[in-house]
DNA sequence: GAAGTTTGCCTAAAGCTATTAGGCACAGGC
DNA sequence: GCCTGTGCCTAATAGCTTTAGGCAAACTTC
């Protein structure tokens, strides 16, 4: 019916995060994945072990894509320019793509997420936070707080949870930005 | 074969919430709920509209059951003493109740989200901003950090994106209170 | 307390997804 | 041009969802 089509885990990632972006990354399913190829759904089975196998793929090309913007938006900005700049890559990646961001959040084993580019992640904002002045422990603080504010809000936002209120989103993540930069660098020492 | 075994759609949410606490939100299913009340699945169907539906009153439940619980905690305390209480609430809740924090997090049509729980956490969050001086808009805008905060904290924790780092997330977590109390304090204006 | 009505759980059935086992044919190596 | 192997297929099992229609237990009424 469909000889050689030239199915690969690659291409079937590719597709699957479309897929993401078009339905939701929780409605990624083996069996629409098949009918976009045209293909009967057990030729999958060839490429992707199953279909945690399948959204682990997808989760992992959606955080280096997601590494890759923000290494970009990262180069030649310090300071506060560079907290915005990588603030708005998440923001601006799950707006895009949202099916790929919720992938980005698919609990994945401990190995599997070392292997992948969560680390670049974290590594990342440390290198922003060099523009702030701020020594161990408070760094890890305050990477996690960056992590918090920007996978909180954007998560938030998308899920329409400040749809009913009042002032415009944009607004308010200029202003949560604005605050956080005045927090990074008036940063309280330990008690 | 269990005639007249008493379900009804409140009983049918506490056990589905239970189940969401020992399986994970998303793998509360019909089947297993029926299972549980040793029913066949079909006797559901006359008492929750479909699978959505049921999703829907356990994300009622557990959004009803914080908003208690927020209450309890904010009642007699203010500035960074309410902080820290609302703050624990939701991080506590979703570390006894991981299946139900998730159903918080389920996506409600707009009229269900007005009709629940959702707007008493607004209000509460802006009642403990009533400790700091804030004026519109940037209590609103205050509002939803701390939103973000909370939630993006909790669910990162949550799904271990903290394990693999050094210092321990209570430290981390006292930390990121402190400095949302000092920033709070010294939130910075309208430019 | 018996008769009628409602209500609650059941059987049956169809459609979807996931996954495995084994077959056939097309593509490339020789 | 044959031969091998990979790639997609058919077939089959099993679980979850949802609807339609049945039967009997429980409530109502006299």
């Amino acid at each position: 019916m469909a000889p050689r089509v030239g199915l690969t885990a690659e291409r079937l990632t590719a597709v699957g995060a479309e897929l993401a972006d078009e339905v939701g990354f929780d409605q990624v399913t083996v069996s629409e994945l098949a009918r976009r190829f045209d293909v009967k759904v057990a030729s999958l089975y060839s490429h992707v072990r199953n279909s945690h196998d399948l959204k682990t793929r997808i989760a992992l090309l959606a955080l280096e894509e997601l590494a890759d913007r923000a290494a970009d938006a990262l180069a030649g900005r310090a300071g506060k320019d560079a907290l915005v700049a990588l603030a708005n890559v998440y923001r601006d990646y799950a707006r895009e793509h949202p099916g790929r961001y919720a992938a980005a959040q698919y609990r994945l084993d401990p190995e599997t997420a070392m292997a992948g580019a969560g680390v670049r992640h974290s590594r990342m904002t440390r290198a922003l936070l060099r523009g702030y002045d701020l020594d161990e422990p408070d760094q890890t603080h305050a990477v996690r707080l960056l992590g918090s504010v920007f996978h909180g809000y954007v998560s938030i936002e998308m899920g329409g949870g400040f749809d009913h209120s009042a002032p415009d989103t944009q607004e308010t993540w200029s202003r949560v930005l604005d605050a956080l930069d005045v927090l990074l660098r008036t940063w309280p020492s330990a008690p």
